[in-house]
DNA sequence: TGGTCGTGTAACCGGTTTGTCACCCGGTCC
DNA sequence: GGACCGGGTGACAAACCGGTTACACGACCA
């Protein structure tokens, strides 16, 4: 499950993202409109937080260039008091709002509560084909074997591949999304990953068959 | 995929042109409205861009007699403000718009996504006559001959000449296309990259039948 | 205090890809 | 004929890439 969350305000954001990752949504961050416009395009995610106030291009703006193109659910945040903000968000089609400040327990209920409305509802393990992950238990069941624990990282790559199972995913992707920002030359890092978990979850890890090498980056085969 | 551009502007057409084609789409250009629907008719685009100013026959009109025939992806360019404009666009069946000025890189992601609603998306096998292209397994496929793995350099080159296939394309073009910039001199490295990429692909790579000589360049035979 | 674990960094290997050079050939122009 | 030009070819070296081993460092815990 894909969140994009789109806020100028690097602390709110992080916090946000921490919360959800912590419960096993997939975090796209973004920190202002256009940001939010563009992996909107690139990640589809299946649903938006969106703050108000960003430079460059406004929360309504984003709101509406998403409506644009698509239903996703989006979630507005918006400051106390300001009644008409909150009409006019609503009026571009957001779905819900929560008032600055909140609590992260709230913001997730109500997350949850927009992606059941959604018909997305999905707290069971992410999963595809063969492979599950746990991400309350850390751990990776392939078919019929026993869970695999995995470290922070590992479960990291893993929800990505796994998010676009059986198609190739980026090497640089997963870079932004492991480790959260770095620009090139940290292929190392992500090689020595691959190589880690590879030797936790093949069976010959010299031959992959789940993880294997893909044109650009990798993917995980799941049938 | 071909897309068409109208507008009077010789200008905002040629960036938009330069644009797309950066981008692999073939463009086809009308510099008003009669043409732009003889163009349409002809050509059969995957998309349109309509100016709604044009001299002759206005995008409204292009647009209308576009939709008699076809329901075609159009994409209209307004000037930021006429309120009525953008109503009457959406209401003639236009399916997104764009306010003037904007940047190649909005253009490019509108259409993208205006692409991926019509279903046609062009992330999967890119594809003309019996040459199809996968750029996300790095490799080609001749009518029904197996899988070609490709390099980097290779699959660029193949898009370039796939996405005008049958036309030949300058060398030019395709050294900025390929490596991206370069000056003079570098033929040799073109050369090399067409040489290398008939060998794996044409079935006698001393008498080429579909990656052909062509003057100031190459073109690609898809029939 | 010493061990284990997770992570980052460096170095090396073997294969592939790419850049470069030297040379061939056929056509053209003087 | 001979110089020149532009594309095609073969050969080789440099750069790159993914996989792998080894090691360093800090966090954590017994």
């Amino acid at each position: 499950m894909k969140v994009l969350v789109a806020d100028d305000d690097a602390d709110l954001r992080d916090l946000i993202a921490f919360t959800l990752t912590q419960s096993g949504y997939l975090v796209i961050k973004a920190g202002d409109g256009p940001a939010a416009v563009e992996h909107f395009e690139r990640e589809s995610p299946d649903l938006v937080v969106l703050d108000i106030n960003m430079p460059g291009m406004n929360g309504f703006q984003v709101c509406e260039a998403i409506r644009r193109r698509s239903r996703v659910p989006v979630m507005m945040l918006t400051v106390r008091g300001e009644e008409e903000d909150l009409v006019r968000a609503l009026g571009l089609g957001a779905d819900d709002y929560l008032n600055k400040p909140f609590s992260p327990r709230t913001l997730l209920a109500r997350i949850k509560a927009l992606l059941r409305r959604a018909g997305m509802e999905n707290n069971s393990p992410l999963a595809s084909g063969r492979v599950s992950l746990d991400l309350e238990e850390y751990s990776v069941t392939i078919g019929a074997g026993a869970p695999v624990r995995l470290t922070k990282l590992e479960l990291r790559l893993l929800q990505m591949l796994l998010a676009n199972a059986g198609h190739s995913v980026n090497s640089e992707r997963l870079l932004v999304q492991v480790w959260g920002h770095r620009s090139g030359g940290d292929r190392q890092l992500l090689k020595q990953l691959v190589h880690r978990l590879r030797q936790k979850i093949e069976i010959d890890p010299a031959a992959p068959a789940l993880l294997r090498t893909a044109a650009a980056g990798y993917k995980l085969m799941v049938d």
